[in-house]
DNA sequence: AAGCTAAAGTTCGATGCTAAAGACTACATA
DNA sequence: TATGTAGTCTTTAGCATCGAACTTTAGCTT
């Protein structure tokens, strides 16, 4: 008993109460925020993949597309550089740029001046396919924060930042294998 | 450059910035509270996974012993339930439940009422290890809230579930398949 | 009671990922 | 110039996942 919907998911208060009654010295506090950023982050992907899939691609693509659009103009990287970006291996990363080669959204070609090397680059149809979807991410983003006065949002942004900085100091940048960058 | 460590990943600021760059009509503000929710997560996960594999066990294995332990003694359930509990196919949970036999975490029989239904069991040693993994997990979530000011904490709990109501009540649990549950 | 329908779980084929091995290129050194 | 060495990408093998087909059981319907 308990459960609101049938069996997707318990409130956020109903959990909160049952890792009470599981498990001794335990900060509701803590564990309400704790519990509400993984709910919030999975709510957004979810969002974010519907958006996507409007589009036609999927949110693998956009994380190659956002980090291509984001290293700046000619958007250009090797599948390195863009596996580090991403947090995935090199392998993934290869196969990924073929999907996305044959869907017309990159380029790929071998460095001239170092035959080893490979250039990715943005296609014109992959940066307006990043456009799109930036428009339609931002939309949702905003309607998030619908109801967020504008002292509210200052806050929460410094605070969020505040606790990125202790954990991000505190875990140097390990190849954290969990993607869903940004 | 702007590239703070190698290329692992730049600073939020340096993020924002390129963005603003590459897309007009963008509020900072939202931004960098979306982005810092999103690496926030991606940095607890990593955290959570380090924990877990020094506990032998992978994060799979964690959400499952937690959806099962939150059910409340005599911690079972049936692995459609656990599917969707977790936002995982009955198929994909047939197999995570075959490799936790196998290590003892949980049992599997047969429900002899209804002799079409299986029954997820929790053993013992499963138990311990959810304990375990919950007593590494709230030494690093206090840690990092450890900066918070009371109040903070108090706010920042109000306003994410503030948010994750609204999330919530726009997408009223549609079968997210994007794992990592709470 | 026989057969239909719905539900639960498993099996099958395809996809995407990781880790490790392999191939190729550039650069340094002798 | 020959060779070692490091770096970059691709290939291979194994694993987890999804979507769909399949098997088994329970409960209705006639």
């Amino acid at each position: 008993m308990g459960d609101t919907s049938g069996l997707g998911e318990p409130t956020l208060e109903e959990q909160i109460a049952a890792y009470q009654r599981e498990f001794q010295d335990l900060d509701p506090q803590v564990e309400k925020i704790v519990n509400a950023l993984s709910r919030l982050n999975r709510r957004m992907n979810v969002a974010y993949g519907r958006q996507t899939a409007e589009l036609g691609i999927t949110n693998a693509d956009w994380e190659v597309l956002k980090a291509l659009v984001l290293s700046g103009a000619p958007y250009r990287m090797g599948p390195g550089d863009l596996a580090k970006r991403l947090g995935l291996t090199p392998a993934a990363m290869t196969h990924r740029i073929d999907r996305m080669v044959t869907e017309g959204l990159v380029d790929r070609e071998r460095d001239e001046t170092n035959r080893v090397r490979v250039i990715v680059e943005l296609t014109s149809a992959g940066r307006e396919k990043w456009l799109e979807a930036m428009r339609l991410a931002t939309v949702f983003e905003e309607d998030l924060l619908q109801d967020l006065a504008p002292d509210e949002r200052v806050m929460l942004g410094e605070v969020l930042t505040r606790l990125l900085r202790r954990v991000e100091h505190a875990q140097p940048d390990a190849g954290g294998r969990l993607s869903d960058l940004d």
